[in-house]
DNA sequence: CTGAAAGCGCTTACAG
DNA sequence: CTGAAAGCGCTTACAG
């Protein structure tokens, strides 16, 4: 058996009350009595017994976080923001991912009771208030991230895909590509959805005259690469494309490496996030950078910080970073004047 | 309040004792009434709370995890193999990271009790054994992973470093490269140093007239990209340089691609680990592949599996992977016959 | 097959 | 400032 408080208790000739106290720092506790019961207890190497702690105290001093995904740079960023900030304040976290898997979000949710003060949800299925509504417990303050939420009364913070995406659209066509492919997320997905609507609108507003182009992709590398080549495939070739993130773009890249095709000479290619290795690969790609920690970090806050008020609703602004990827077809980075409009 | 077991009993007209069985699958409870139970417990949205329950049992049905830190595609790898299985045997996994703080991983270290029924511990800290025994409880079944605890009496599963980088380093010296470079990864890191003993002890066996050349770096990118640049503006380049892990080779390819110096061409590069981006990066990577999931799915089923027996201890060996990265200096994969020896 | 009761290791009013 | 005691929500021998 490991040291109990009551060990501590016995060594120190005091109530178990008292060692309670003078660990958690109450003021009430003599100052001689306190030094014996901190003295005892790192002699006798005693640890809190934490699922009885929080058993009583009714609270847990752990934070969750149920994410669809924990693989990939993406997710590798969010953890970092949001570790940072649970680290200065004292806190663990419990993550759960659920591979995209509704059942196992579920399951993740209700796991959640009783462990976490608190939940960090990333839902980013369209169209799932009501599955959120019934696996949430009901007083469980909780922060949903790029979910698409419409009036769940719930407090959230999401990226502007809508916005990033029409200005990466306008961004290629006044560098002069006229014919841009759209290489989207998976469906029913709110990011892949609201990404996709950006290079629809934006299309229509800058080019009126060019059919948009889109081929499905599921936010993968792999996925990236199959639609490379069908692109290449196609009877008319993209003069550039644009990837809904950019793992994408940087399979979509090796495939257009592969097949002896000049970025951005021969097509320009974009992505979306600017993960770390977006400036390592050659050449460095053009995309939205989004502040991931931040989001992360942001939403970890929001759920500290609102105490009872109002659920917030904010939203976190992508910004366009140009790289080597979409230097102008006609030389490097040379705009073509907009023809359309 | 949230719905506890005493409100499911008293809706189900039967004990708490009862409803305890018939949640958990115990056989001794009459069919009628378990259908009744989980009716009622499924009605009332019931969840178990988990710290009574791990109170009770004592057991959690957790599985910790203390790693040096969580970012990057190498610990990203080692959490999906490590996820896999504990989802495989219906665990969780509580992770905890202390960013190479001795401190932060004792306090992660003790943070377990009573949260978790094994631990998995990375702690590449050359001689931290007495670190290590001060730190975990007692009793915590744990498995050691790439950690320096010689007679340690836990288990270990490591990968085999040393091994892996003479067969890098033979591999180099075999395709016709002499003046063979090593960044190395950070002082008092028992891979850094298991890997640079391997370089040397190859250098001295198949190039005995050449001395080793070592830069020191710290296995992330930025380190990788500084002794690039300090290696180009060598009085005399090096024909070949092997990083101590991909991250570090990547950095240094940035370097190289920034000077206009080619690769292989001008000179080969080489890393170790093979995470995913090395064959994405221009030109493909040479590296010595390590199976990290396999690492993290290993180390776990050794802690579940290892009832009482003596620790085990065992390696994974790294795999040698050729791309361009490498290819011979006098021209695409011809390699010279070795002239030393 | 079922229930009453003890107990898991803490915290926290309640008295003093 | 300190202690005795109740209680957190479960599980599990022990009886029956």
């Amino acid at each position: 058996m490991s040291v109990t408080i009551k060990d501590v208790a016995r060594q120190a000739n005091v109530s178990v009350a008292t060692v309670s106290r003078a660990l958690n720092g109450h003021q009430n506790v003599a100052e001689d009595v306190r030094k014996r019961v901190l003295s005892v207890a790192s002699e006798l190497r005693y640890s809190p017994h934490h699922a009885a702690r929080s058993l009583s105290s009714r609270r847990t001093n752990t934070i969750g976080v149920v994410l669809p995904d924990l693989y990939g740079e993406f997710f590798s960023e969010l953890m970092r923001g949001i570790d940072q900030v649970a680290r200065e304040r004292g806190l663990h976290l419990l993550v759960s991912s659920y591979h995209g898997n509704p059942r196992e979000q579920g399951d993740a949710l209700r796991a959640m009771r009783g462990r976490v003060d608190g939940l960090l949800l990333m839902s980013p299925f369209v169209g799932n208030a009501d599955f959120i509504a019934e696996n949430l417990a009901q007083q469980m303050p909780v922060v949903l991230m790029n979910t698409a939420t419409p009036a769940s009364g719930h407090a959230t913070l999401s990226v502007d895909g809508y916005g990033g995406a029409v200005t990466m659209t306008r961004h290629l066509a006044e560098a002069g590509y006229r014919r841009i492919a759209f290489i989207t997320g998976p469906e029913g997905n709110f990011d892949a959805s609201e990404r996709l609507r950006g290079y629809r609108d934006a299309m229509a507003e800058v080019l009126p005259g060019i059919e948009p182009w889109v081929l499905q992709g599921d936010f993968d590398e792999a996925s990236g690469h199959r639609a490379g080549q069908a692109l290449l495939a196609a009877p008319e070739r993209p003069d550039a494309v644009f990837a809904a993130n950019d793992m994408m773009a940087l399979g979509c890249l090796f495939a257009f490496n592969q097949a002896g095709v000049r970025v951005p000479a021969d097509i320009a290619l974009a992505g979306f996030d600017d993960i770390p290795l977006a400036r390592y690969v050659h050449p460095a790609l053009t995309t939205m950078r989004v502040e991931i920690a931040e989001l992360g970090a942001r939403a970890i806050r929001m759920l500290l910080d609102t105490a009872n008020g109002p659920a917030p609703q904010a939203s976190l602004s992508p910004v366009l970073v140009v790289r080597e990827s979409s230097a102008g077809p006609r030389g490097r980075g040379e705009a073509m004047p907009t023809r359309s409009g």
